[in-house]
DNA sequence: GACGATGTTGGCAC
DNA sequence: GGTGCCAACATCGT
């Protein structure tokens, strides 16, 4: 589910909560919570941000992160289920954690741990130069790298294949080799495609859904991912799928070099 | 029913 | 710091 523009909408779906007070957390599922959580009961939520694909909780003492992982939803307000793992009771309504994989955790940390802050910069604030630089420090395939969330946080599968997409970039192609204009290209689709995605709230494919319930349409403006077969939209080539570090990769050969 | 694929990260070996 | 491979888990499509 979730990669930067679906937790961004997750996000600004919660924003409700700021001034909140956590009066209770009861855990269904111990699988999904990384460390112990009572010392945010009874704290309250000052702010609700995103950094990479985290949710942020800044609390009025310390943190409260959740990752989604690839089915984690955080719900307002919504039906408990048997793949509701926490439960979370505010001074005024219930927030609930569910998460069918269980790939997503929750953490409380008095300061922001370092799986948070070694993250890459923010795709849509980092500058040209210092995406530049980044992008020639590194000798390896750029569907790798935009995977990496040390290189920038926020990017997964889907954003990636569109961004490479829509600059013309084979996603084999090597970091190190990229050209100026080329790589300008890229910065400039990655902001784009991000953006738009934002904008549409999400790509919902499966089953994604913000704090309300509601899906995004940006899987209505994929290019490529899970269009394998079809029509490439700029040549008519059908679109290839094939695996980059394991990771389902989709592109079209004649639209996308090295 | 079996099999393979699915948006995530993390740990291991090399 | 790279890559490849596997792991966690449930659901869905063939």
């Amino acid at each position: 589910m979730p990669e930067l523009p679906e937790v961004e909408t997750v996000v600004r779906s919660l924003q409700s909560l700021t001034g909140r007070r956590i009066q209770n957390i009861e855990i269904r599922q111990q699988r999904v919570i990384r460390n112990e959580l009572d010392p945010a009961r009874g704290r309250r939520i000052q702010s609700v941000k995103r950094r990479g694909k985290f949710i942020v909780f800044h609390l009025d003492k310390g943190h409260l992160l959740v990752h989604l992982g690839m089915t984690g939803k955080l719900l307002l307000d919504g039906e408990i289920t048997k793949h509701t793992h926490a439960i979370f009771a505010l001074d005024r309504g219930v927030l609930l954690y569910t998460d069918s994989r269980q790939f997503g955790r929750i953490e409380y940390a008095d300061q922001l741990p370092a799986r948070v802050e070694s993250l890459g910069p923010e795709p849509l604030l980092v500058t040209f130069d210092e995406f530049y630089e980044a992008l020639h420090a590194r000798k390896t395939q750029m569907k790798a790298l935009l995977l990496n969330q040390r290189f920038l946080a926020g990017i997964g599968n889907i954003y990636a294949d569109e961004a490479l997409f829509r600059a013309g970039i084979h996603p084999r192609a090597n970091s190190a080799l990229l050209s100026k204009p080329r790589s300008r290209k890229l910065y400039a689709a990655i902001q784009q495609v991000l953006a738009e995605a934002i904008a549409a709230k999400g790509s919902s494919i499966s089953d994604y859904v913000d704090s309300e319930g509601r899906k995004g349409s940006f899987q209505h403006q994929h290019l490529v991912y899970q269009r394998t077969g079809h029509p490439c939209s700029q040549c008519g080539t059908p679109i290839k799928r094939t695996l980059v570090t394991q990771r389902g990769t989709h592109y079209c050969s004649k639209c996308q070099k090295k």
